[in-house]
DNA sequence: CCTATTTCTTGATATATATCAAGCAGTTTT
DNA sequence: AAAACTGCTTGATATATATCAAGAAATAGG
């Protein structure tokens, strides 16, 4: 078993990694243990690292009149980014923090460039993830546009049931875009 | 004068485009001219194409009880596709829709494909291409959930005033997540 | 284990925005 | 140019969900 398995299993599920790549990669990742509470990305600072979650759960976060708003969850074999800082390279309006002691495997944004120019077929990765994520958010928008605050519930219990067991309810209240109150009624409605 | 030198001249903002890649993308290439209120996809259809507007204006809306909503406005250089859609392959919930007589580039995703394995540097277009328009829809989303109603308003009028003069007002209301009424009391005030 | 802190619950009230309804103003059709 | 649509405006009312407040339950710290 090697160092970086978890993630080259990840990357050859999309597409074949020829072994020139697979160790220019391999020469840029880093492995880190982390304790829950970590602070990956802070507001105010520009997303420098793409993370791959070998082990653990993150979340993304942002204040809005001094709450706490939560983007989104993200666990094993998920590649985590502030999608709007990280590709624009501009400073990010949210946190990242980790909510379980984890293990995780980055590479920053300079040396994922470099990849990219070097390897042509290194964008094949980038552009299919990339796609895939786009897709995902899309999924979000959706269901909040079309559903009710207890649809959403449902959809996200139904698709996620461990998560609730995972992280704090009023997480997955500011999650779903509902108030921790609205949140803690449906639930004792449905039980 | 080249036919689809307007494209070629958006992609080579991005990177060079080698001459061999250029011929390739040509021969699968289509320009067409077509009138307002043209549907360019159909809910329960798949979006099998990427549109790239010379000339124009385009809009995306679902049905939501019966009515109307608007996802997204696109015009001259933008490209334009169903994003869950066409990345996922799968039925399309949103109508693309022609809102003014138009010049469209486009390519079926089966060419698109071809041309993603056949050059690998190819993918890098792809990848910039998908990651600007996802921080895009990164900044809405945000904007969404941290504005109100009339400070929504406020920001695309001043970051697109002439799409005012554009399109319906009420496509614009249901585009910024409000009602008609609702729009027409916030231009009232502001006049 | 006891205490302190944080999270969750429950009720009362507030509010932004939607919905309904009806008239007016443009635009297109005949 | 009248008729028929369609979009826009304005007022009255409804509603889903937020906010505020205070107690109960769970979790964490010493």
């Amino acid at each position: 078993m090697h160092m970086y398995d978890s993630l080259f299993v990840f990357l050859s599920q999309l597409n074949t990694v020829s072994g020139e790549l697979k160790e220019a990669i391999t020469r840029c990742l880093t492995k880190q243990e982390l304790k829950k509470k970590t602070l990956l990305l802070q507001e105010g600072k520009v997303c420098d690292r793409v993370y791959f979650i070998e082990k653990g759960l993150a979340r993304a976060y942002y204040f809005m009149d001094g709450q706490e708003i939560t983007s989104w969850f993200m666990k094993e074999n998920d590649m985590i980014i502030s999608v709007y800082s990280f590709f624009s390279q501009r400073i990010s309006y949210e946190n990242m923090e980790l909510e379980e002691d984890s293990i995780l495997i980055s590479i920053t944004n300079k040396d994922l460039q470099m990849l990219y120019r070097q390897f042509p077929e290194f964008n094949f990765f980038g552009r299919v993830l990339t796609e895939d994520y786009y897709v995902r958010s899309e999924e979000r928008i959706i269901s909040h546009r079309m559903q009710t605050a207890e649809q959403r519930y449902e959809a996200l219990f139904k698709s996620s049931p461990s998560l609730f067991n995972r992280v704090l309810n009023k997480h997955i209240a500011s999650y779903l875009g509902m108030s921790a109150e609205t949140l803690s009624r449906i639930r004792k409605k449905r039980k």
